[in-house]
DNA sequence: GGTCGGGTGCAAATCGTTTTGCATGCTATT
DNA sequence: AATAGCATGCAAAACGATTTGCACCCGACC
């Protein structure tokens, strides 16, 4: 084993450029105007000693950790993926550490999760978990981190909310059907208590209103954003019902993915004898067969977007004023409508 | 604006409970016997209080951050949030904070992530990606941070790997494709030089060689680990070949959707005209029709196996020798070959 | 009865930064 | 020529934990 040397400190740095501390440290920060040629003196050193600041020394002094946590409900969920990378596209050119945390069920519970990053003390947390509950938002409002949050209920005292606009697309979708003439539209949705079931159920009433038509509760069913739960929710729908929908419209197209599961075993053929529409636009929507008509959510720019949203507070700014950030939605017609 | 009362920290604690500062802290470290009294006293405020130690604080003294970061070349790849959740699984029990960091070219190039999670100080790193060069690794070797690589060619001195048995894996299904019958078995492979790919390429060879097989280096092509490469891959050797092969086998199930792509727009039937099978067993292999014939890749078991490996060296166990953990695969055959 | 040793607790040093208050030398102004 | 003001640099006090060396008290042993 070969001795490591030792990792040089700021006062090694300091005492090799012939300055003291305070000057070496103004160098790094910038807080104090420093010489030219003492700068040059210094980073020079630096570079010479492959200085690195401490971490832990840095923040335990400025009670700052440079670091993020994203909580989100399902990591296998590839929709999260691609959230955590637009939260990375712009966090790391900050020097700031992103740390993602699954919070799935049963293993995880979210409150035990959202306890863990506030006790590693980050400075903000992109919360995306729509299981979260209004005492979970407030055990992080109380320790002062800062928040937003993807999807949710937007209230001023629980921080900024990014959204996409999932009325808007759901609606769009829906009147989709209409048009081409779809008469008994179904909705298998996720989560019955989950905001984006909410919102998204919103749209679909709104679109079947709009077009005079009467909404059937038989033909909506609650079960969970996956694939088994679309299995189930087909199940219910088309084994149970007298008369069958012709149009089956999805909380998300993983629900879609596992309805797609019980058409293909029933022998329906699809779009004929129903259609079958998704929501996220995640890549399977483009796999299966037939493609699914969908909506797409704009994953990594929604991760963009939080990850500004979060440094703007970091930095002070909006200090006294919430933010809500829609983003727009756009509708993905395919095969299988 | 409410007033939000000054976090206690160990000396308020010790005023509260009116013990020194250094018996809470071997109340809560157990390094020192207490006696249960002033165990029971000290808890009590603790908790009344809602006393949390700083975690910068700490890992000032302890030179440990509780950290551990996570490199993938591609996060959007459901392999990786898989293996992040098996690393989870592992590593919240045990309150360590896991990073995930994606090092996806072109915006990231992998030394700049390297540099970026060796600043942060993290205590281990899993790496996962398999454009990591020699000098990357013995960056990380140098800097004294723990290592565990998933994949890639085992040497003591690069700390230990934990992989899948992909020669295995590969072998079983060139061997599946013989065993069909078929003539002329292609390769669409990933990135030429990494390591992922020579051993599955090691793996069609050993299958070939054992069935007395000719290797035609005209059907063995090398392209990315994407959809896009498939596609590349299933372009030249369908356009360009004079006789076709009746089999391709991919280097992973990403490539394998874009070959399906290209059968598709040429009008081939699979396996009909054409057998093809992916690597990984992604979600994916069984959305698309026809489901991908595959190899399951454990992801989610090989990411608790690097938890534990990097648990086991942080505790200074296996301190002077370097393992190689190899996880069994599992051949899934489907409708595509 | 004196000594030994185990159980228990305390004071103080230490980790590596940032930041404040003050001192110095120099230039420019009057 | 005196002084105001600026640019620059330093010493020292935090930040909040862990850990070491030492002191004390007590019962047990010879």
């Amino acid at each position: 084993m070969t001795h490591v040397d030792r990792r040089p400190d700021i006062a090694a740095v300091a005492a090799a450029a012939g300055v003291s501390v305070t000057t070496v440290s103004h160098v790094l920060s910038g807080r104090r105007p420093v010489s030219d040629a003492t700068r040059a003196k210094v980073e020079a050193v630096i570079e010479r000693l492959g200085y690195r600041p401490n971490p832990s020394a840095r923040s335990l002094r400025t009670d700052r950790s440079e670091s993020v946590a994203l909580i989100v409900p399902d990591i296998t969920n590839p929709f999260y993926p691609a959230v955590a990378a637009g939260l990375q596209d712009v966090l790391l050119g900050q020097g700031y550490l992103l740390s993602v945390n699954d919070a799935a069920l049963p293993s995880r519970a979210l409150r035990e999760v959202v306890r863990h990053v506030l006790a590693r003390r980050v400075d903000g947390i992109v919360l995306a978990s729509y299981g979260a509950t209004d005492d979970d938002i407030a055990e992080i409002a109380r320790s002062g981190t800062k928040l937003v949050r993807l999807g949710g209920r937007f209230r001023a005292e629980f921080g900024d909310v990014v959204r996409a606009d999932d009325v808007g697309g759901m609606h769009d979708v829906v009147s989709h059907l209409i048009e081409r003439g779809y008469a008994r539209i179904a909705f298998v949705n996720g989560e019955r208590d989950a905001h984006p079931s909410r919102i998204r159920l919103e749209g679909y009433e709104r679109a079947m209103r709009e077009a005079g038509r009467e909404i059937d509760p038989e033909l909506i069913v609650s079960t969970t954003f996956t694939r088994a739960g679309g299995v189930e929710g087909a199940t219910t729908l088309l084994e149970r019902s007298t008369s069958r929908p012709d149009a089956i419209v999805c909380g998300n197209d993983l629900i879609a993915v596992g309805v797609l599961d019980v058409t293909r075993r029933l022998g329906l053929s699809v779009p004929g004898d129903l259609a079958i529409t998704g929501y996220d636009d995640i890549e399977a929507a483009s796999l299966v067969t037939p493609a699914l008509t969908t909506v797409h959510n704009p994953a990594r720019e929604i991760g963009r977007t939080c990850a500004r949203m979060l440094l703007d507070r970091l930095a002070g700014d909006y200090d006294d004023v919430a933010r809500e950030v829609v983003l727009a939605h756009r509708l993905i017609v395919r095969e299988s409508s």
